[in-house]
DNA sequence: GCATTATAGAACCTTCTAGTTCTGGAACTG
DNA sequence: CAGTTCCAGAACTAGAAGGTTCTATAATGC
């Protein structure tokens, strides 16, 4: 219904810590099957296989073929763009950061362009 | 249900266009009340009354009192803890970049690390 | 061909989410 | 005080999310 973007899918796929977990074994190991994957958890492959699902929808998961096993590997792109949307963030709280840098070197005289430690 | 974690509640508010669009408002303006926050939306303000409660309970606004308003201001916390979840994966792209610059640098003699180029 | 293994489809349930409307309270304006 | 403005609480709804189980299919091993 919200013609999700892909920073939006993104995020979703991203706000479950079953599939962050996911995640990070494929950053170690490089690939995994979806029974390999499933060992950590307290759910069924099936669960597993949608969490993958999930992420793959969300361009953060490829999968290949080998025998019947279908093993994901990481794809970063989607963690790119993320890593670029937070970008002007990050300026803001470095800003903030050197703003303070800036009044202890000025001897506690705080700046006041409206904004304090965030 | 989930005992949702704090990367766990960021990235759930972070999964929504028009509280992503929220939070840009807040950085550019400062800070906006309710109704501000509303003007750009085809959404009632009781919905970006809503989002903004989503916001605050994810730590990435903190509400002040100006007579009726409840002026709303961007926190970066949470997006500096993302930051540092993206730390290990960023790794990860710019090692495949080096790792193909390597490989251009050694005229075309590709690695095989068993990774490629996601 | 048969049994086994790895996975996806389908149906279902329960909980959460994003929105609405209607009501009410708190703070300013005159 | 009366009216207005800004906002949050309450109740409701539709649909998405996350899980289960049971069934089906595809590839391998014998």
């Amino acid at each position: 219904m919200m013609a999700t973007d892909q920073l939006t899918r993104t995020f979703a796929a991203l706000a479950d810590p079953t599939r962050r977990a996911i995640l990070t074994t494929l950053r170690e190991r490089g690939e995994a099957s979806v029974t390999e994957l499933a060992t950590p958890f307290d759910l069924t492959p099936r669960a597993i296989s949608k969490h993958i699902s999930v992420l793959e929808s969300a361009g953060l998961v490829s999968r290949g073929r080998d025998a019947q096993r279908r093993p994901s590997r990481l794809r970063v792109d989607p963690l790119v763009e993320v890593d670029a949307w937070l970008e002007d963030y990050r300026a803001v709280w470095e800003h903030r950061f050197t703003a303070l840098e800036a009044d202890l070197d000025a001897d506690n005289t705080p700046t006041d362009d409206s904004e304090e430690s965030s």
